[in-house]
DNA sequence: TGTTGGGCTGAAAGCGGTGTCAATTCGCCG
DNA sequence: CGGCGAATTGACACCGCTTTCAGCCCAACA
């Protein structure tokens, strides 16, 4: 069985406080009875029960991390920059997806929170139950890339709505895009949401119209869009077309397709993507996209988290983080 | 404050014990008296403390997932395997990466060790300092993709030998390859020597010597191999000749660093990687190589660990998972 | 009506630490 | 040599929950 603190107490001959103070460091210890007691803790391998000393100090410096899925590189991306931020500031990181969000599911799949100091998350679909969880929390949490003004959490946004208008400039202004085609995942999705509303008004305001039919709702993945370009690439090519995919897949899916059906990239047809994952680099040509500083985020939701651990009644804080357009070859910019 | 369980149980005018029955499910709680503290728990909106239950219970249903890195492809379909198990099993996944591991470090900084049932690790390297610690390790554990063979411990391996005599034989058997180039990680990473020991003896199986300077240690690195295989890959092309890349990455680097020098792949050259990762399907030809079930090794590291903590005593458990060859085009199969 | 035996419920003892406060021990001053 | 404050150390009350174990109430039985 476990060897506890009082069995290091009585193997140092000391007492439990004193044992204690060793293992916190306190400097009110003599050198002499320090030894002592950290012989026996060696002795013994003796390690402290943090399920105790987060009882009575009324906190674990456990934060959880809910994410909507786990898979792909956006997601790690964010954990790695976690991670760092978390180990950092001495805090353990509690990973998990949300599993099943149904339209009444009582929202994530959160089991241990009762162990949690706080928590970050992210969802991908605000549904009614997932408010509802979220003014139900019982501790402090930070809302990832998901805009709830005026609500009483910190948030860690990223500003798409910029990057997206940026992107479009870029694309109508230096490579003379004439119509574009959205590419966005599940409708009701966040950040189809924000990709396609920014997208729409940055070509209302350069005066070209998106049309309707020229809008498709897809769901982030590279086979459904390589499917639908492949069947309708034709009617997309020339013209000064512009594809713009809200995920960087979807963006290498077409580009594929392209390739497939003879039709040149970006000379006929211009392709841009959002993420700047690890395939925007791999494609033919190389993708133009959106970088959006994932790990960043994941460190700053951290940051946040842990400082409002601190400073309970501070106000909300608002993080919000600038992507940046990266420019490859896939826009036809070089060619300008 | 917190409201804890004997505000609810003063609300509901039963004692804890009550409360405690009906919270954990309990059947002998007279219905009346059940939907009293129901009520009582729902209206202060009562979170049981998972430190105190866990305390007492003398367990956190939590474990430890360690990786050595959390960046790449690779490790986050780790993760998702690892949490889809957990989920399931009831227990919650605390991730990290190993910090620093240097010379004399203490190992893996798993700050949060007194707060963990258990924990499934896995390091690039067994220094010295990680075996210490991992020998006193106040937990179960289960070791992922390391062999010590007769350890004390559980183990999920991957048989990278035998994939890597599979792809041999089919490089050599299949495509007509006469000569092998290997493109290694660090010399000391565990995988760099698994698959490079794998491949050597494949080869001398088969009667083709494995040449000193055709054997190169990189970091698993796209840039890197790119760098490489741009300066000397005239020297390989030709002569059925094949590269067999440690991972993916560095084989899609020596791809298009073929691409860039006009050396025609499969034809001048054969290339094959490994992992099976993402990238495999963009080259261009797309990357022969070995899937490894990442995802299931996570699940199964978790499954084990939590089954050791239902069965402390049990005799420890190795499971090993078999890769599997997966033959696109980079490596000429098709053509023969 | 006195027992007996369930069915429920409550009191209290921890789980393994922390932190407060009092007690003990000294070194040193008057 | 007694007194004092600083330096150390110990005793003990909790943190919030689980889990015996005992007690109470009441129907059933004799």
């Amino acid at each position: 069985m476990r060897v506890s603190m009082s069995d290091v107490a009585r193997h140092a001959n000391v007492s439990m406080s004193t044992v204690s103070r060793v293992i916190n460091g306190l400097e009110i210890v003599k050198p002499e009875t320090r030894k002592r007691v950290e012989e026996a803790i060696e002795q013994l391998r003796y390690q402290p029960s943090g399920l105790a000393r987060g009882l009575m100090r009324g906190r674990s410096e456990l934060i959880g991390l809910v994410l909507p899925d786990l898979h792909g590189e956006f997601y790690s991306e964010i954990i790695r920059g976690a991670d760092a931020e978390a180990r950092e500031l001495g805090y353990g990181l509690v990973i998990s997806s949300i599993h099943k969000v149904g339209e009444d599911a009582p929202g994530p799949a959160i089991q241990h929170r009762g162990l949690l100091d706080g928590m970050a998350l992210m969802v991908s679909e605000l549904t009614d139950g997932i408010r509802r969880t979220l003014s139900d929390m019982p501790v402090p949490f930070v809302l990832l890339d998901n805009d709830l003004p005026g609500a009483p959490h910190d948030s860690v946004i990223i500003d798409q709505r910029h990057a997206v208008r940026k992107l479009m400039q870029h694309v109508i202004g230096n490579c003379g895009a004439r119509r574009v085609i959205f590419l966005g995942g599940a409708e009701s999705n966040v950040d189809t949401r924000a990709r396609f509303g920014a997208c729409r008004e940055a070509l209302e305001q350069s005066g070209l119209p998106l049309a309707p039919e020229d809008v498709y709702y897809l769901d982030f993945d590279y086979r459904t869009a390589f499917n639908l370009a492949a069947r309708v690439i034709p009617s997309w090519a020339g013209s000064g077309a512009f594809v713009f995919a809200a995920n960087d897949e979807m963006a290498a899916g077409v580009i594929a397709a392209a390739s497939q059906a003879g039709v040149r990239i970006p000379d006929d047809l211009g392709v841009v993507g959002f993420d700047d994952t690890r395939i925007a680099q791999l494609t033919h040509p190389a993708l133009t996209t959106v970088r959006v500083p994932m790990a960043l985020m994941g460190a700053e939701s951290v940051r946040l988290l842990c400082q409002r651990l601190q400073q309970r009644d501070a106000k909300p804080a608002r993080v919000v983080l600038q992507p940046e357009v990266v420019v490859r070859a896939s826009c036809g910019a070089a060619n300008k």
